[in-house]
DNA sequence: ATGTGC
């Protein structure tokens, strides 16, 4: 990236004045090194974030952004409503309410080993991976509205687990607002058969080692110990998110005009919170949040069963679950002072820190978890929502590790039988109807999710945790 | 991300 205009005012904090139509600061969280890598399209989406009406403080961008449609993937900015403030569909995402969920299994590493080959066989059994995959649930109508309005409340009270499981959910598994006459029947149709899928691209379903603890007293809190086997869960909304996304794009592009926003890039198509189009969008878009959530509750019934036929054993309970491609109107404290803003986090993982009053009791003294995926074979991290999170950026840290190589560049440079070959050498079992999608998602596509972790911790977004191994991937 | 798209 080209530093020019840019001031490094921390170690891991880049800031850019306002120039030109920017009424904010950007802020960018990285350290030099990542600074210098960073494709200079993420300089100039997040100054353009800078420009929209009512936004609050400032736009940021995390250590793992990239070039995304509109704002960038790994971007957070916040409006005010009462402030002529926005929201945007391309600030969301095609894959809204994509989040990662984490499982307890109850095993330890040793018991997994001698039942890896058979639970990868049958994890990619139980579990429909790839693009355009269904499932065995078919949802008529008036159960896709019920399901847009219950997210995973509505998947428990249809016998795919236990209420338990939502209180480590945020929301508790449902968030409210929804409107499913704001999501068209084009979306809801191509949803009818999607439930319980985990799709394709960076979507997966890991068994995983916790191989390192970094933050003991965070770590006992989460119910974590060196050598304990979990389950990570990393998908959205599928087709519904993917379709309300293209169709509130549209709409916001064409109304943006008429609303007086001057848009620097049609990508950032916008709307007023208070105007029809926003409030519609809202409506779906916390449709499609609901829809995520009850995709990961079926996903986890179906792990479950996996489970229940290779380790009987097992016991597997919910850690946490988090979205990272969302708006959502939260409460925070700007020049000491507080405030309902919409915070649009595209790339970014909600992370409260310690005292949230929206974190479940038990959680509440040490901070949220914060999940975060690597690629296939480098590993991932469970993260604590650092005290200085909401003051930093809204509560918000990075979401994974971030590609460095575009799908086109992966599949130029690697063969998927080649990847698999080599990950099943270093123990890592691959499962996926896909050369292709393993090929676009090899380990050296993406960034260092260590170094990208570390800058998240160093800036004092999230807390390390523990390291996740992967042992298990099925990947869509 | 996606009933993948030039």
């Amino acid at each position: 990236m080209e530093l020019s205009g840019w001031v490094q005012d921390e170690a891991y904090r880049w800031r850019r004045p306002p120039t030109g139509a920017m009424r904010v600061p950007a802020v960018i969280y990285a350290s030099a090194a990542l600074m210098a890598e960073m494709d200079d399209k993420v300089a100039e989406q997040i100054a353009n974030v800078a420009t929209l009406p009512g936004i609050v403080e400032a736009a940021y961008a995390m250590p793992d952004a990239h070039w995304g449609y509109g704002f960038p993937i790994g971007g957070v900015a916040a409006f005010d409503p009462d402030l002529g403030g926005v929201v945007s569909a391309g600030g969301v995402g095609f894959d809204i309410s994509c989040g990662v969920r984490a499982l307890h299994t109850g095993l330890r590493v040793g018991e997994l080993r001698p039942l890896k080959e058979a639970l990868a066989d049958t994890l990619f059994g139980e579990v429909p991976a790839g693009v355009g995959s269904t499932g065995a649930i078919s949802l008529a109508p008036a159960e896709m509205d019920a399901m847009l309005e219950g997210g995973a409340a509505w998947a428990v009270a249809r016998g795919y687990g236990t209420s338990a499981d939502l209180v480590r959910v945020e929301e508790q598994g449902r968030m409210a607002g929804a409107l499913p006459d704001c999501v068209s029947d084009k979306a809801k149709n191509r949803q009818r058969r999607e439930m319980g899928t985990l799709g394709s691209g960076n979507h997966y379903l890991e068994v995983q080692e916790v191989s390192e603890i970094f933050d003991r007293a965070a770590a006992a809190a989460f119910g974590l110990a060196q050598g304990d086997v979990v389950v990570s869960i990393h998908c959205g909304s599928r087709g519904l998110g993917h379709q309300i996304g293209t169709e509130f794009l549209r709409d916001m592009a064409k109304s943006a005009a008429g609303f007086g926003i001057a848009l620097p890039d049609r990508e950032l198509a916008c709307a007023p919170l208070t105007s029809p189009v926003g409030e519609r969008y809202l409506g779906a878009m916390r449709g499609a949040i609901n829809c995520a959530m009850a995709n990961r509750q079926i996903i986890t019934h179906l792990t479950r069963a996996a489970f229940a036929r290779i380790a009987p054993e097992a016991e597997l309970s919910v850690l946490y679950d988090v979205s990272h491609n969302t708006c959502k109107l939260e409460e925070h404290q700007v020049g000491g002072v507080p405030r309902r803003l919409f915070v649009h986090r595209k790339g970014a993982t909600r992370a409260f820190g310690p005292g949230h009053p929206d974190l479940p009791s038990d959680l509440r003294a040490v901070g949220q978890p914060v999940m975060i995926g690597g690629s296939m074979g480098t590993g991932s991290y469970m993260l604590v929502g650092a005290a200085t999170a909401g003051e930093r950026a809204f509560g918000s840290a990075c979401h994974g590790a971030g590609r460095s190589m575009s799908r086109h560049q992966a599949l130029r440079t690697w063969r998927g039988r080649a990847v698999i070959d080599e990950l099943a050498g270093r123990g890592i079992l691959i499962r996926s109807p896909s050369y292709r999608g393993v090929a676009e998602e090899a380990p050296g596509a993406y960034k260092d999710v260590t170094a990208v972790v570390d800058e998240a911790d160093q800036a004092g977004l999230a807390r390390k945790v523990a390291r996740l191994k992967p042992h298990v991937c099925v990947k869509g």
